[in-house]
DNA sequence: TCACGCATAGAAAGCGCTTTCCATCGCGAG
DNA sequence: CTCGCGATGGAAAGCGCTTTCTATGCGTGA
């Protein structure tokens, strides 16, 4: 019923190989017979069978992109930056299709689309979002990692930490070591995992520097879920920060919460119970900054004048914020598309595996001196 | 090298055959057999290869996603309420795949990633994104819609009108017609494509009244890009409401742009040249409120104070916008788990194959009485 | 003039799975 | 005691494509 390669060969009066060859140009065949394959391709309105080029070629066109939640505008930026990579607007053979899969920020979903990406015999994977320290996941993950790997699958974390393979160091460094753990055996381990890191630790220590600066001293942290990387590292940078100028790193003023608006809201509102006199917040990000604003509304507090808030990621909506917010800008769109070009080979990989891209901070209007 | 089918039936004791039977559970099998094929798999660590299931069985577990662009919050709304009723999550037999695909609102790419989509032979395909009224591009959609019904895929188009068989009749209706653009032959047309859509007319209609009702008569409308059936529908109510009132619609209050910050920012600056004396201004949606509202401030103008403003879709940055924007509320997780279940066949598909869901006014502080 | 090599095209063997027949076994009915 | 049928499991034929391996035709150096 649909039209096969064979009906094409048929018409244009070829064999099915020449058929394929003509398609996939990777032989040589002459002028002549591509033209008359190519008419009958077009006449015929033929559609190759996708799933059957991959068995037969052991490998699909499809790549792989998991995210927390494409609804969250910073995983809708990257994986938008990632898919357009990846699309046919640049060089090389053929359109790829990205599959672009909501965790929901679960570790088992992570693991189950991992295994699906693998069934589907993925070309390539991104993987964005949290990274849980949980060392049964952390293991977990790994050996799905090095499956996709072993199966000539490109793996590259965007976002995230590398792969760590021994125990997480705890330094001051950012990058924890090289990426690559190949958990088992000795067969044939295929290429090696890649990353493309934010220097969040460096991003929040300068963010906190600078509320220092303006002459602040109880400044309130609501910082990310407890046991993400990107938490940790944000409020290590925060905490540097801190120490640096030898401000007291009182245990109330840190309050953990999701990453949204919500938990900033509700965040803001124990910050001030815990201490009334804060005159700065530092929020896990933009979202949840707006959050932290609305509470400090509701306490009849303004915006800088009474309370500076910080964000961090720099999203789209900050600008229009009112204020608008002060933040450390991630180059979101470069670590996407720098991750879809490595996913695609389009981009040499760094000896150690690793690219760290730096943040910045953006000062605008949600920060000012206290009792201004 | 990879574990295989055969390889699981021989650790099993069981055929080829038998172990697929367990893994699709679609034929009786002793549960002792079960037992031990189920347990060789875990053993193994069997993962199916997807692409020789698919080429078997004629169909994938893949199901496609078109957006105009994941990094535009509307969008990503919508492909993450798709994407959740996808998944797993609910009842029927395993994972399906969703796969995202950008089409940067261009018409090529629509069409481009139905075929890519078709070529893999996707289960199921959800449409969204501006529709076109060109009829060249209308025609070339209906054809690849079609022959992906005709392959058994079942389409579903989420927030566009649904495929017109004939010419658009212009009239008051929201829906212009059955679905079903089957265009040649009378061979096998599997299921019929269904549409879930939003009442923009009426939506936009209601926003308009509601300025009309405060006071406003010079309103400005920054329109959508021209030739979109959603920027029609919503520009039609905008009118509708304004003849309703005897209000004179002067075509210099119209200006239309692109559906994102920049463009209401430039147009807003536009109107205002043409009639300085605007009252209120509707957007095409939040986004472009935003920007309308930035160049208003930029005029020395105050929002609502000196001019109201609406937007259209209440985004989740609407609430926080200051002022909090008054917009008419787009059901937006509602039509995407719809249309998710309706791709999957988990809902009952309704006679004219239309799902139309209405919208709500949400009244907020960015709009008031002129004057005031 | 003849053999040799290059450029092209075809034949055919799978890729790993699903699914349609069949074969077998055990058991109650006639 | 034999026949028939339900419940299971196996054998094998593809699904539509890629890719060796092989065959053919022709230009060319000896």
């Amino acid at each position: 019923m649909t039209v096969t390669l064979a009906d094409v060969a048929a018409r244009a009066g070829v064999s099915a190989a020449t058929v394929s060859r003509v398609l996939n140009s990777n032989y040589p065949v002459a002028e002549a017979t591509r033209d008359r394959v190519l008419r009958a391709v077009a006449e015929l309105e033929y559609v190759a069978n996708g799933p059957a080029s991959a068995l037969a070629a052991a490998t699909s066109d499809l790549v792989g992109i998991l995210v927390n939640d494409v609804a969250d505008p910073f995983f809708g930026i990257l994986a938008s930056a990632v898919q357009s990579e990846m699309s046919g607007d640049s060089t090389s053979g053929g359109e790829k299709l990205a599959v672009v899969c909501n965790t929901g920020g679960s570790p088992e979903r992570e693991l189950t689309y991992l295994t699906l990406l693998h069934r589907q015999r993925a070309g390539a994977v991104v993987l964005t979002g949290g990274a849980t320290e949980d060392p049964a996941h952390t293991a977990a993950l790994a050996a799905r990692v090095a499956r996709l790997s072993a199966a000539g699958t490109q793996v590259v974390l965007c976002g995230r930490p590398p792969l760590a393979v021994g125990v997480p160091t705890g330094d001051g460094g950012s990058a924890e070591g090289p990426a690559g753990a190949s958990s088992a055996s000795g067969a044939d381990t295929g290429p090696a995992p890649l990353t493309v890191a934010f220097d969040n630790r460096g991003g929040a220590r300068s963010l906190t520097e600078h509320l220092v600066a303006l002459g602040h001293r109880r400044i309130g942290c609501v910082a990310g879920p407890e046991g993400l990387t990107t938490t940790r590292h944000r409020l290590e940078g925060h905490r540097a920060a801190l120490a640096a100028h030898g401000i007291e790193d009182v245990p109330g003023r840190t309050v953990h919460g999701a990453y949204d608006r919500a938990s900033g809201y509700a965040a803001a509102h124990e910050l001030l119970r815990q201490d009334e006199d804060l005159t700065a917040v530092v929020a896990a990000n933009d979202t949840v900054a707006l959050g932290v604003c609305a509470a400090l509304r509701e306490h009849g507090l303004r915006v800088p004048e009474d309370v500076s808030v910080a964000g961090f990621d720099d999203l789209p909506f900050s600008t229009d914020a009112v204020p608008a917010l002060t933040t450390v800008r991630l180059p979101l769109t470069e670590a996407g598309a720098r991750a879809g070009r490595l996913a695609m080979g389009r981009e040499p990989a760094p000896a150690d595996g690793v690219v760290l891209l730096s943040s910045e901070l953006v000062i605008r209007k949600s920060t000012a001196p206290p009792y201004s």
